[in-house]
RNA sequence: GUCCCUAUCGUCUAGCUUGGUCUAGGACACCAGAUUUUCAUUCUGGCGACACGAGUUCAAAUCUCGUUAGGGACGCCA
């Protein structure tokens, strides 16, 4: 049974980088009949905050990503918030020392710090010296006296120097130049990240991690940990990473992306999910549009691509459309709406704005266009272009329109085609000199949803009301 | 500085494993035209790339090496 997990820290927001990680995860568990397992790695008490671990959860199970296990869903391999499991983790780093996989190290932070000062002046490896392997034991009892508590450091033996990797194929390190014997327990006692992370990974059964390219260099770390702690190995995948719009560093400006921010910018959470997966998978067709589901069914890791790429907005925005105009009119009017009760509140009733809703839907990428959009609904609007009101031809079409008014069904079919019929006879302009001077009294725009739709969207009262304004501001 | 990863249109990518079917395919964006009595949608067309240099070979986007460029890592953060 493959079983995957998402591990964010909840120092921030999801983001897009975090997102694809999830979502990746998520796809290659769902793919496979697998588990996604969501784990939450909040062993920085300085920096997690419960409100951010509620955030995560709730952006994604907005983006359709429910986990299998995990926080508020439980599961077999708990608890999955590393917080309550810090004696675990000392237990197993205990354990380590016993077996002589690993140290307790007196040597202080201060002191990491200048070497690593010494070693970027003369150009070494700013890697640790291992020089706490070797203290004597009156170093020792003179360093306790001071007070100086100790860390619990990994023992490296032989340096892995090999992985297989999932995306990118065989990768080799150089061992003796990057990692010195690293910190399993800090000086206070808690776990650092590395063995938090392998000690979950082994007890909660993990067999593929799927995770940035940022952790490349840390998995050899994590291969020799797992090994002296008697865990298998899971597989490695490690996805390329995102950067911006210029092909910038990521970082700062991407992590201010937040998913967050995109659910508040009205793109429907499929479309993210879609733009998302093309970002570093395609299908191996021309195919590029998916909902989840389809997804599900054929994403794969060998289809994952090793160079970098960067987010693109216009491309989700298209992503986006294509989405939006996808949806039944139905479902399109359930989720307009929702959206603008959560983010825009409209003053219009549920009835009317579902009419006026529908007649944007191809109009927009995301729902956070429908608010300027939809002024036309509004009575009170002030004109673009209020000279072209004024004109003989523009008054005598408003006229002639409050004359044929009142003939109208407004329930009956093709309101604005028996309107025009009507009014033709009575007019002498036609074509564009015709229907602007309408467009532009009845909405003040001179862009705007089709004429024939917005007739019965607005219904005799509005339009009767709008022609007499025009009338009036003409004079 | 040291180590690691990556390299096809402006962007996302297909093709690379198993060299020839590639005068390199698709999509976004952009430009032009058509449809729509506006805008948008839709449709058609255009622009546009194998980073560079060697090598292997009858033949290289595809294999090898080097260069360059970008990115990542080097925490008692995760």
């Amino acid at each position: 049974m493959i079983r995957v997990r998402f591990a964010p820290s909840p120092t921030g927001y999801l983001h897009l980088g975090n997102l694809r990680t999830a979502l990746f995860n998520y796809l290659y568990a769902r793919r496979h009949g697998g588990r996604f397992i969501l784990r939450i790695e909040d062993t920085d008490p300085e920096r997690s905050k419960p409100e951010y671990e509620k955030a995560l959860m709730a952006d994604l199970r907005w983006m359709g990503l429910m986990w299998d296990e995990g926080p508020e869903t439980g599961g077999a391999y708990g608890p999955y918030r590393q917080s309550e499991k810090l004696e675990v983790y000392r237990g197993f780093a205990e354990e380590l020392v016993r077996k002589g996989h690993a140290y307790y190290c007196y040597v202080t932070a201060e002191e990491t710090e200048e070497m690593k000062r010494a070693a970027k002046l003369e150009h070494r490896p700013l890697r640790f010296d291992n020089r706490g392997r070797h203290f004597s034991a009156d170093e020792i009892v003179r360093r306790k006296a001071l007070g100086i508590r100790p860390t619990v450091r990994f023992l490296i033996k032989e340096p892995k120097l090999v992985m297989n990797d999932m995306i990118r194929g065989t990768v080799q390190f150089n061992l003796d130049d990057m990692v010195g014997d690293f910190i399993l327990l800090k000086a206070d006692g808690t776990p650092t990240f590395h063995l938090a992370v392998c000690v979950d990974d082994g007890l909660m059964k993990i067999t593929h991690v799927i995770r940035g390219e940022d952790h490349l260099p840390n998995t050899p770390k994590h291969l020799m940990l797992l090994e002296a702690l008697g865990f298998p190995a899971p597989a490695y995948g490690h996805l390329p990473l995102i950067h911006g719009p210029n092909g910038e560093p990521l970082s700062k400006r991407l992590e201010s992306i937040s998913i967050r921010g995109f659910r508040e910018k009205g793109y429907p959470s499929e479309a993210l999910a879609n733009y998302m997966a093309l970002l570093g998978w395609s299908p191996g067709d021309n195919r590029e549009l998916f909902s989840l589901r389809e997804l599900e069914g054929i994403f794969d890791l060998d289809r994952v691509g090793k160079s970098p790429s960067c987010y693109d907005p216009h491309k989700l925005d298209w992503v986006s459309g294509e989405h939006l105009r996808r949806l039944s009119d139905d479902e399109f009017k359930t989720k307009a709406l929702a959206y603008l009760k959560a983010y825009h509140p409209q003053p219009w009733d549920d009835d009317l704005l579902a009419q006026a809703v529908l007649i944007l839907k191809d109009k927009i990428s995301r729902f956070e266009e429908l608010p300027g959009h939809l002024a036309f609904l509004s009575d009170d609007f002030a004109s673009e272009h209020p000279g072209a009101l004024a004109s003989d031809t523009s008054r005598e079409i408003f006229r002639a329109a409050l004359e044929v008014l009142p003939l109208l069904d407004a329930k009956a079919p093709g309101l604005y085609d028996v309107f025009l019929n009507h009014l033709k006879p009575k007019v002498r302009a036609k074509g564009k000199d015709l229907f602007m001077p309408i467009r532009l009294a009845l909405t003040g725009c001179e862009h705007g949803p089709e004429l024939k739709r917005l007739f019965p969207v607005l219904g005799i009262e509005r339009l009767r009301k709008r022609f007499e304004k025009a009338l009036g501001q003409g004079i």
